[in-house]
DNA sequence: CTGAAAGCGCTTACAG
DNA sequence: CTGAAAGCGCTTACAG
């Protein structure tokens, strides 16, 4: 119960004074001192069990070893893998993740953001970002260091890891036409996103601009609902959706049980991220496959290298990405 | 680009001193300032966007506002909502959670334990405790305020939250003899949490002695299926398992399927917590529903308290939980 | 009600 | 290689 040691009870004990105590237990400093004395200090601070107090180091050197991560919901089923990817990455190197979910809300966002920096992050990981972004547009004037993880903005002001959201669209309409498909129709995520506008850009290239899409409000089972409602409303004739993610295919798929229309029978669904549990559905979902974990883990490296040596070069990593064809798709009847 | 600005900042154009504006910027303290100059700090603050220094504050006050949250892995499904609700209840009080996941290893637990305290967390929501838990013995030792989430420990160290599991089963059991089952049986979880040994406990209190419990090695469907497949060889008469959470229901579904055994003509199974997407199944499972974002938030109150008046009494504060009827379960053939 | 001072536990130029 | 000192940005007894 009583206080844990300071570094002045550990350099007491090794009969140095604290500076010397300090440059003995960092490793990057280390080398600055007698081999014997670092000895000296270490079985000290061992003895004692110290454990430096981060909170002290971080207000001296103005490092915190911490950075914000901005999610729209942990509770949304991708999230959980990037921030475990991202923890991951950055447990390695000594730093800790602060959360913070937005609930897509750009006022909570920017409080949030207050809140972290105020908490003195290094830098921080962004999921939540929209095609124009006032909070990211900030950001970039105070020369805050950020990375952009999942969805990117029209004109790239950070650097970010995305998966290649246009060849995983090529390859869902590709599987569709090869199954003999001929009348395709996208239930686009929205458009204000990176990942909702590059996917209907990408479907209406390979699909041909004469192929339905109908944007849904948010990317969520209902939103996908209702889109679908309107699609088979107006193209009855459909018979291959791609869906702009997975929860808009499973409000799809509702849609279609609605309808009495089979999946995969009647009408094939395809859906985007591949996430947990799409395979224990019936028909199992065919979709395309996101690497979440690595995508955290590839922008928390990707803020790291940033934060050892700042570069204004806003490099891109685009993750490759994969079709994994299960029951929600066969050949037209 | 710039340093952001400090209290001396503040405190130099409002024309008062930094203990000042120090008192007049902290809600506790501001009574004890002029109002008029009160309100000289406020602006002068807004007019530089003043934001404290978290980490000065910590040092300075030797609390971070900060807790450490333990889960076994934030990607079961589980955990993002207790986290959520952790999150939800701490933001209200400025406080910051700092997750970290152990992977069910003791020696990582212990390792992310130090590396929380490192940076001085006041405190702790453990989602990992075992029923004899060395780390918890630990913390208490040291006079760690900690709370315990969804599990709890055979003594009682520290407050818990959990759900009610004891009334859960008995409810699944109950559930079952109302439909007619007079063959049922257990996939228990490991005997080494409270979750697993209070269900098979109330799981033998409730469906009698006799009737058989398979433990399985861990809370997955893996391990479920393979305890299923003992208890299908051992008991092929079994009409109704109640399991010890649902991915072990999902494993005992998959056993079933495998044994050309319909769920539920052939065999009710029950699972526990309706996680996300348990009623998308084939037949939609039957489920103990658990709260757990409440679960989380309530907790995290509690630890709140606890670091406002410490109070040695491990108060236990133990959540409803209810059955939540869906397809798996029918009356016995 | 306000100021001056000390202190929280580190790190890091600066001397020697 | 090591020590003495200053400083990071706050808070909070202590005087007045």
């Amino acid at each position: 119960m009583d206080k844990p040691p300071t570094i002045a009870d550990v350099a007491k004990l090794a009969g140095v004074h604290k500076a010397t105590a300090s440059r003995a237990l960092n490793p990057r400093t280390s080398g600055q001192v007698n081999a014997a004395t670092a000895r000296r200090v270490l079985t000290a601070a061992k003895r004692l069990r110290y454990q430096p107090n981060t909170v002290a180091r971080s207000l001296s050197t103005n490092r915190s070893a911490t950075v914000g991560v901005l999610v729209p919901d942990l509770t949304n089923p991708l999230f959980p893998l990037v921030v475990r990817g991202i923890e991951d990455a950055l447990d390695n190197q000594g730093y800790t993740a602060l959360l913070a979910n937005t609930d897509n809300d750009p006022e909570r966002a920017g409080a949030q953001f207050d809140a972290l920096l105020s908490r003195r992050v290094d830098g921080f990981l962004i999921a939540t970002a929209r095609r124009e972004d006032p909070l990211l547009t900030r950001a970039h004037d105070q020369g805050i260091a950020v990375v952009l993880v999942n969805r990117s903005t029209d004109v790239p002001l950070f650097p970010a890891v995305t998966g290649d959201d246009a060849a995983g669209i090529a390859a869902a309409v590709e599987h569709l036409r090869d199954l003999g498909h001929r009348r395709l129709a996208h239930l686009a995520g929205p458009a204000g996103m990176s990942t909702g506008s590059v996917r209907a850009r990408a479907f209406r290239q390979h699909a041909g601009e004469c192929a339905p899409v109908v944007e849904c409000a948010s990317y969520t089972e209902e939103a996908g609902a209702e889109a679908a409602r309107r699609l088979l409303d107006e193209h009855p004739g459909s018979t291959g959706i791609v869906a702009g993610n997975d929860m808009i295919a499973l409000g799809a798929l509702q849609v279609l049980r609605e309808r009495g229309l089979d999946c995969p029978q009647d009408v094939s669904v395809i859906g985007f991220n591949d996430m947990r549990f799409v395979d224990k559905l019936v028909p199992p979902l065919t979709t395309v496959h996101v690497p979440h974990h690595r995508l955290g883990a590839e922008a928390a490296q990707l803020l790291l290298e940033q934060l050892d040596r700042p570069d204004r070069a806003p490099k891109t990593v685009t993750l490759p990405l994969h079709l994994v064809v299960r029951g929600s798709t066969a050949p037209p009847r």
